[in-house]
DNA sequence: GCAGTAATTAATCAAGTGTATAATTTTAGA
DNA sequence: TCTAAAATTATACACTTGATTAATTACTGC
């Protein structure tokens, strides 16, 4: 009876990939599929190698929170590009309901790891930076906006209209990535956007892209 | 050695209690932590109780989600009260932003529920039903506000509004349910109503209770 | 009061979990 | 080419889980 051939990888490599395993277990299996050996075979490995990459399952699934959640954020970042405020605004509400940030499989993993975050410290730190990273770039992206504009940007008014616009984008983005509603008929971004500039006082006509 | 003494608990009265300790065992311990022992006990009951009113423990949870959502739901729109339409939507907005509807218990069960209904057909469908009532709600209030104004209240335009009030609400209940920001200084409801009369081109004046 | 029925307990089971460790294989360096 | 170190596998363990069943208890109707 002969053992398995392997090969090894650079630890970064294997991490990554670990990781990989990791969310794509919690996607199609929810978080109480991604068992050690569920994510192990996955990634192509044995169950006992997690342990040499991870101090234990605990830490694996909250690096592979993290790892998601700011690629997420990147990605919406991402979509600014840059130019005036207005339009680097227009580009992350634009990057935010539309695949691959809004999409099935992104909300899966999101709602899977959302539901510890309350129960388990780890997990509610790892939250708590992303949040936060997120917040503070729509609160700067509105006030370049409204001043911009030379329309009121104090500290108050700037975090009110950050307050909702982060709602409000976080609302879309679930009911967009649930996929319940029929949206095949609806111009998402063309909502987004024209609410966006109705709530920050904006002309919707020079606030789309 | 004795056993312990019990006492018998009409089928509904038991059959709830289950359920609230489910609920009570999600906020605090996460969906992993709602075991059928730990349910058991905080029903003061033993686990091979729970099998006599559920078929299984999957039946259990979905069962829970189902109360809850309703209860929900059943919450917020009872903050409608009755009088002219944009009364009672502002009513809805009111009671959706603020205890009991939103608080971090209140988002810990539901978040602990929504990790599952993406892997979890039963699960799917106890939550397609809570929602697709929510919106409806919504959607009727939003039709009955812009027909009291004389404003256009095409299936589309509702839809639309609709669209976006729901996903305010959403994304506020859970910023605000989340408590990671200090909302102490800031008027929620006030927030809330406001926006939502921006969006629907309504005067934030005669929108408030 | 008494008997029968149904609810509840107690004890047990098989399956699956995360973890630990020893055996093995790969790979890099001399 | 050979050797030593490190990565990976294989196996096993202790524990928890949901489920099953028989024994007991409480309650209902007579």
């Amino acid at each position: 009876m002969t053992r398995r051939t392997f090969h090894r990888e650079p630890e970064a490599v294997r991490q990554n990939d670990l990781i990989a395993a990791t969310l794509d277990s919690v996607a199609e299996l929810g978080l109480a599929g991604a068992t050690v050996r569920e994510v192990a075979y996955r990634a192509g490995v044995t169950p006992g190698l997690i342990r040499r990459y991870f101090d234990n399952k605990e830490r694996l699934v909250a690096a592979a929170y993290r790892t998601f959640i700011a690629d997420l954020i990147e990605t919406a970042a991402a979509g600014c590009g840059d130019g005036p405020a207005h339009t680097r605004l227009a580009g992350l509400i634009r990057a935010s309901v539309t695949a691959p940030v809004a999409d099935g499989r992104t909300l899966s993993i999101w709602a899977a790891f959302i539901g510890t975050v309350n129960s388990d410290p780890v997990m509610a730190e790892a939250h708590r930076e992303g949040y936060q990273a997120f917040r503070d770039l729509i609160e700067q992206l509105v006030g370049e906006c409204l001043r911009e504009r030379g329309a009121d940007a104090s500290q108050q008014t700037i975090r009110r209209h950050a307050i909702v616009l982060n709602a409000l984008l976080d609302g879309l983005w679930i009911e967009i990535s649930m996929g319940g509603d029929d949206f095949s008929r609806v111009d998402v971004v063309r909502i987004a956007l024209d609410s966006t500039a109705t709530l920050l006082g904006i002309d919707p006509a020079e606030f789309r892209e």
